[in-house]
RNA sequence: UGGUCUAUGGUGUAACUGGCAACACGUCUGAUUUUGGUUCAGAAGAGUCCAGGUUCGAGCCCUGGUAGACCAACCA
C-alpha cells in the first residue's frame, strides 16, 4: 500500500474498492486465458500487461490457463507459441493450466443439474434450435425435449460421453428462460459432441463444455478472484453468474467477472481470423511475419519487450473502443532502442564516392561511437579508405540553402572521419552520376582533438569503405494496410486494403565490417536511418536485417511527397484521418456554431460557410426545438439563426416561432447574432 | 424498431465523494548536436456528443435526445 497511486483505471478500482470492502489480499488471483488457436497479437499484449501486471502489484498469483474446449481448432503449436511470447514479454505465471483439465469435474457438475432438473439433453437440428430462439426482440420457444424426464436425460447424456451418438446429434442445454431479453439466457448450450482427438485428452473425450460453462467454472476451481476479459463478454457476465449460482458453495471464493475494451492499433487488424486469413492468403510470409501486429511478428521485427510492455502501459484500460495510433507504439521502440542499440553504419542505396586526395591503396582504422547515449558502452573499430559508399539520396549537385547534405564545392563531415568537399561528379550516358569526387581535410579527423576536427560544418553523413564493407539484404516495411481501420466498413473487406508495397527488399547493402558479428538478440542503429536488428533469415554466408523502425525524420517531412521515390519513403506520421462516423447536418452544425464566438476573419469565415451548406441538408423539425437554446449559447444561436436563413429562402414559410426567434436575435447584444438575424 | 455498454484536444488516457479540464503521443517554433536522431526550452490545439434541469458552482448529479459498439455460432 506504500505506491503513490497515480490515478488507477477501472479494473484497478474495482479491486482496490474490494480490499478497501475487506476482500482478503492473500485471495487474489489472476489468470490470463487464451485459446489455443492462434498466436499472440499486441492486443493480447493489454490483457496480459493487465493481469500479470496486477498479479505484481498486489504480490497474486496469475494462472497461464488454455482454454482450449474446442479439438477441432486448437493445437498444440500454439500452446507452445503462446507460451514463450509471454514469457519473452517477461512474465511468470503461477500455474500452468488447462481447461480440458476440469474436464471430470464439470461433467460431474454436468450430471447434478440435470438431476436437479437444470439442464436437458436436446435432439434437434441446430437450425431448428436457432429458429426457436426467437430474436433479441420476440421471445423464444420452449424445445419440445425441454421436459424431458430425469431419467432420460441422464441416459441420453451418459450415452453422448460414450460415443454412442454421431457428432451433431445431440447436446446439453441449461434450463433457464426463453423469453430473457438476453439471449444468451435462452436455454444455452452445456455440452456438443464433437469427434475429433484432443490436444491433451486424446479420444478420451466425445462431448466437450461450451466457453460459457467451461469458463467461469475453470476460474472457480482455480479460485480465481477477478476474472477480466474484453467488452464482448459483458452480456455472457449474466450467464457466468447464474452457472456460478448453481455449484457455488460459500465457504470457497466466488470469482467476478469485469469487462474492458480491447485495444486495436493503427493500419492493421486484430482479430485471430483475420490475421490467420493474412497468413493462409499468403498475404504475409507467416504469424511472424514482421508486419504481423502479433508478438512474434513484433519481436522479428526487432521490439523488446519493454517497448511492448511501455506500450500497454502508456495505452491504458478502459470501456470504450479506440483505435490506438501506431506512433505511440513507435515512440516506445525508439525511446527504448536509443538507449540501447549499438550505432553502426550502413547504406542501402549506394553511390560511389572518391576521395582524391587520400593516398591510393591507404587503409585505417578509426573509432567509432558504439552508443553516445551511455558513455560507457566503449568504441568500435572502423576501416576508412579513398573509396566509399554513400546514400544516393545523400548528394545533389546543388539544392537549396536547406539541404545539409553533400553538395558541389561544399563541405560536409563523414560521421566519426573526416570533412570532405565535393568537387565534381562522373555521370554515365544515362546522366546518372556514378562517382562523386571529394577532397578531404585530412587534418580534420574525429576525435585528434586538432582545430580542424573540430571544426562545424553543415552536416554529417554515413557511409562504408568500399573495400571493408560486406554485404547483406535488408527489408524495410511500411503498415500492412492502407486504411486506417480497415475492419470497421461494413461495405468492404478487410482485404481490399492491403499495402501492395508493405515490403522493401534491398538484395545489397553495404555495411561496415562490424556487423559481421552481429547476433539475433543484437540491436543497432544504423546511423540516420533506424534501428534494425538480424531476421532469421539469416546465414553465416548471408545476413539478413528488419528494419525495426526508422528514425524521427523531420527533413522528409519538408518535402514534396512527390520527390519521394517509392524505396526512400519512410513511414511519415500523416495525422491520422478523423471520421467520426455520420453525424447528421444539425450536430455538425451546433458543433461548428458552439465555438462560432471564438472565431474572427477567415476562420469566421469559414466557419459561417460550412454551415450555409450543412444547412441544405436540415428540415425545419429538426431546427425549430433550437430556438429555444439558452441565451448564453450565443455560438448556437447565431448557428441556428445561419440555418433559419438558409431554410427561409429555400421557401420556408415564415410563423410567429421563427419572428419571435428572429426578433430576439435582432435585440440580442452580440453583434454577430444581431447581424445575422438582421439580414433575414 | 428489444437488451447492454460507451461518449473528454488529431490519437490514447486523467480529473479522489460536483470547485476555473491534466498527462503522453502526434503537430509547430527555437536552442544544442560530428545522427535533419537524442536532449532542452516553448507554442498551438478540447469549454468535456446535444438540449434542458438541480446548484453559488457540473465533464462528474437528474431528465430527454443523438451517435457508436456489442448481443440470435453445436466459436472463444
Amino acid at each position: 500500500m506504500t505506491e503513490e497511486s497515480a490515478s488507477l483505471n477501472f479494473i484497478e478500482q474495482i479491486i482496490a474498492d474490494d480490499l478497501a470492502a475487506g476482500f482478503d489480499p492473500n485471495k487474489l488471483r489472476f489468470r490470463f486465458p487464451p485459446e489455443p488457436n492462434g498466436y499472440l497479437h499486441i492486443g493480447h499484449a493489454a490483457s496480459i500487461c493487465l493481469n500479470f501486471g496486477l498479479g505484481e502489484q498486489h504480490n497474486a498469483p496469475v494462472n497461464l490457463r488454455f482454454d482450449d474446449t474446442n479439438p477441432s481448432k486448437e493445437e498444440q503449436e500454439y500452446v507452445d507459441a503462446i507460451k514463450y511470447d509471454i514469457q519473452w514479454l517477461g512474465f511468470k505465471w503461477a500455474q500452468e493450466c488447462y481447461s480440458s483439465d476440469y474436464f471430470q469435474q464439470m461433467y460431474d457438475w454436468a450430471i447434478q443439474l440435470i438431476k436437479e432438473g437444470k439442464a436437458y439433453v436436446d435432439e434437434q437440428s441446430a437450425a431448428a434450435m436457432a429458429e426457436q430462439k426467437g430474436t433479441p426482440t420476440t421471445p423464444g420457444v420452449a424445445s419440445p425435449f425441454r421436459n424431458r424426464s430425469v431419467e432420460e436425460n441422464l441416459d441420453l447424456f451418459e450415452r453422448m460421453k460414450s460415443g454412442e451418438f454421431e457428432q451433431g446429434s445431440y447436446v446439453l442445454r441449461a434450463k433457464i428462460d426463453m423469453a430473457s431479453p438476453n439471449m444468451l439466457m435462452r436455454d444455452p448450450l452445456l455440452y456438443r459432441i464433437v469427434r475429433k482427438a484432443h490436444h491433451r485428452t486424446g479420444t478420451e473425450w466425445c462431448i466437450y463444455p461450451m466457453y460459457d460453462w467451461a469458463h467461469g467454472e475453470s476460474d472457480y476451481i482455480e479460485q480465481v478472484s477477478h476474472s477480466l476479459c474484453t467488452l464482448e463478454f459483458k452480456m455472457h457476465r449474466e450467464l457466468y453468474d447464474w452457472f456460478l449460482d448453481q455449484i457455488y458453495d460459500s465457504a470457497k471464493l466466488r470469482p467476478k467477472q469485469r469487462e474492458f475494451a480491447r485495444r486495436n492499433l493503427s493500419y492493421t487488424v486484430m482479430s485471430k481470423r483475420k490475421l490467420l486469413e493474412l497468413v493462409q492468403t499468403n498475404t504475409v510470409t507467416g504469424w511472424d511475419d514482421p508486419r504481423m501486429p502479433t508478438i512474434s511478428g513484433l519481436r522479428r521485427r526487432g521490439y523488446t519487450p519493454e517497448s511492448i510492455r511501455k506500450f500497454s502501459d502508456l495505452s491504458g484500460i478502459s470501456k470504450r473502443d479506440s483505435v490506438t495510433d501506431v506512433s505511440l507504439l513507435e515512440y516506445c521502440i525508439r525511446e527504448d532502442l536509443n538507449k540501447s542499440a549499438t550505432r553502426v553504419m550502413g547504406v542501402l542505396d549506394p553511390v560511389k564516392l572518391i576521395i582524391t586526395n587520400y593516398p591510393a591503396g591507404k587503409t585505417e582504422i578509426l573509432k567509432a561511437e558504439n552508443n553516445p547515449e551511455d558513455p560507457n558502452s566503449g568504441t568500435h573499430d572502423l576501416p576508412f579508405s579513398g573509396e566509399l559508399y554513400i546514400e544516393r539520396e545523400d548528394f545533389k549537385e546543388e539544392a537549396g540553402g536547406k539541404f545539409f547534405r553533400l553538395t558541389l564545392g561544399n563541405e560536409v563531415r563523414l560521421k566519426s572521419a573526416y570533412i570532405i568537399k565535393a568537387e565534381s561528379v562522373v555521370k554515365d550516358d544515362a546522366g546518372n552520376i556514378t562517382e562523386i569526387h571529394c577532397s578531404a581535410d585530412l587534418d580534420s579527423k574525429s576525435g585528434t582533438g586538432t582545430e580542424a576536427s573540430t571544426r562545424k560544418v553543415k552536416g554529417t553523413l554515413h557511409w562504408v569503405s568500399i573495400p571493408h564493407a560486406i554485404k547483406a539484404e535488408v527489408r524495410e516495411y511500411d503498415r500492412l494496410f492502407l486504411d486506417e481501420a480497415p475492419d470497421s466498413h461494413e461495405d468492404k473487406n478487410f482485404m481490399e486494403f492491403v499495402n501492395p508495397d508493405s515490403l522493401h527488399v534491398i538484395k545489397e547493402a553495404y555495411l561496415e565490417p562490424f556487423l559481421k558479428e552481429a547476433s539475433m538478440d543484437d540491436k543497432f542503429q544504423f546511423q540516420r536511418l533506424g534501428y534494425f536488428t538480424l531476421d532469421k533469415d539469416s546465414t553465416a554466408e548471408k545476413l539478413v536485417f528488419n528494419k525495426t523502425v526508422g528514425l524521427r525524420d523531420s527533413w522528409i517531412k519538408q518535402q514534396p511527397a512527390a520527390a519521394l521515390t517509392s524505396h526512400t519513403t519512410r513511414q511519415v506520421n500523416q495525422g491520422s484521418g478523423q471520421e467520426q462516423g455520420q453525424r447528421s447536418a444539425i450536430n455538425e452544425i451546433q458543433k461548428i456554431a458552439k465555438k462560432y464566438t471564438n472565431l474572427s476573419g477567415d476562420k469566421l469565415a469559414a466557419a459561417r460557410a460550412d454551415i450555409i451548406k450543412l444547412a441544405g441538408e436540415v428540415s425545419y423539425e429538426e431546427l425549430s426545438p433550437l430556438f429555444n437554446t439558452a441565451a448564453k449559447k450565443v455560438g448556437t444561436r447565431i448557428g441556428v439563426m445561419i440555418t433559419l436563413g438558409v431554410l427561409l429562402n429555400k421557401g420556408q414559410e415564415r410563423n410567429s416561432e421563427i419572428d419571435a426567434f428572429i426578433r430576439a436575435g435582432i435585440a440580442d447584444e452580440n453583434e454577430e447574432l444581431a447581424k445575422e438575424a438582421a439580414n433575414i
